[in-house]
DNA sequence: ACACATAATCTAGCATTGCTAGATTTTCAA
DNA sequence: TTGAAAATCTAGCAATGCTAGATTATGTGT
């Protein structure tokens, strides 16, 4: 009775090639292209199958913004490795944040703007989010009081950085001063 | 031959009325309540009338991101002047963007996450927005070199704070704690 | 007061979207 | 082989942004 397993297998995978459909059309032509009509001429399927998948579009957004999360988790770890020493560490992961944010911008779309479901300062805290946010964590240094005080403060200032620059509201070229700025007034050693 | 004027002024006031609706049902049922149906319905004309003001519901939006701009632009200044000490006057000014945008939530989405069109880095930056951002820098110091660096930076903290919290993804009991971490790191004196 | 050109407004509709009820086909076990 | 159940499709609804072309109102010149 290998049948079902095979099923569920299919399942998966087809589910895989809709979230990555979404995914790609997002990166090229922006989020906005992303139809529920497209995806499933993409998968090769009709609409209701994409419904037996996802309860709704929004559902599909929040399947690829938790695929981001996982993914810059593993980016700020990597960072985060390069180099132990700690306000090194903290600029290196800084700016890994950052380059994330800019190399595939309409994934971090879907990670802050349109998952508007996706939270985490409540109880119902999916497990990828509080990774991404545990790896902010490694780089903030235990001594100065509030840990979890001072994680969500420098998040917040990497995020409005890439949100402004996003948005055109601030110099790009000035990128990388602002970064120290960020790291020398908020991840003080 | 003031048949003109009258015309002209009329439909200035129109146009403020359709702004008023959209702000308001903005306010209270979320963006994706404003229609261009429902503010025709609302105004008390149909729907070509509105496309004589705007170009397409995006520049109704931008509208009254504007109108948000000029707002936030007098609430900052109001709350540096309660205060002419340096570091006090940071506080009060952060303090007062965080209030704007958590009392006006629709508004403030409208400034940063909806009027796409609506950027101040390059050349075509609108007045309403580059005096917002002045009214931020004057409680930058001076003293610590780039007063624009430093200016960008602090206003990206502070909207990295009001888009975290208001996706739930930071606690909004520490606001206090993270918005003290934000003025001593980045507005230092 | 009246005719007429022009400006203002409306009617009606198109194409697209997210989503779904119900018909139809496929699958697999008895 | 058959028949129930699972998987998939057809076809359509209601809502949206936007617009061409018909219609009405307005102000001017006679």
């Amino acid at each position: 009775m290998g049948v079902s397993e095979r099923k569920a297998r299919q399942r998966a995978e087809r589910e895989g090639h809709i979230t990555a459909a979404a995914r790609s059309i997002a990166a090229s032509e922006g989020w906005s292209a992303v139809t529920v009509r497209r995806l499933a001429a993409e998968i090769e399927y009709t609409q209701p199958v994409l419904y037996s998948h996802f309860e709704n579009r929004e559902a599909i957004v929040a399947a690829v913004a938790l695929e981001g999360f996982r993914e810059l988790a593993i980016a700020l770890r990597q960072a985060a490795q390069e180099c132990a020493e700690g306000r090194e560490a903290a600029r290196k992961v800084a700016t890994a944040y950052l380059a994330f944010a800019a190399e595939q911008p309409a994934l971090y779309e879907a990670m802050f703007t349109m998952a508007s479901s996706l939270r985490f300062a409540q109880g119902d805290a999916r497990p990828e989010l509080q990774d991404a946010f545990a790896a902010l964590t490694a780089v903030v240094p235990a001594s100065n009081g509030d840990v979890e005080l001072a994680t969500e403060t420098l998040w917040a200032a990497l995020h409005g950085l890439v949100e402004l620059e996003r948005s055109g509201r601030i110099r790009p070229s000035a990128r990388n001063e602002r970064l120290a700025l960020v790291v020398d007034g908020l991840a003080r050693f």
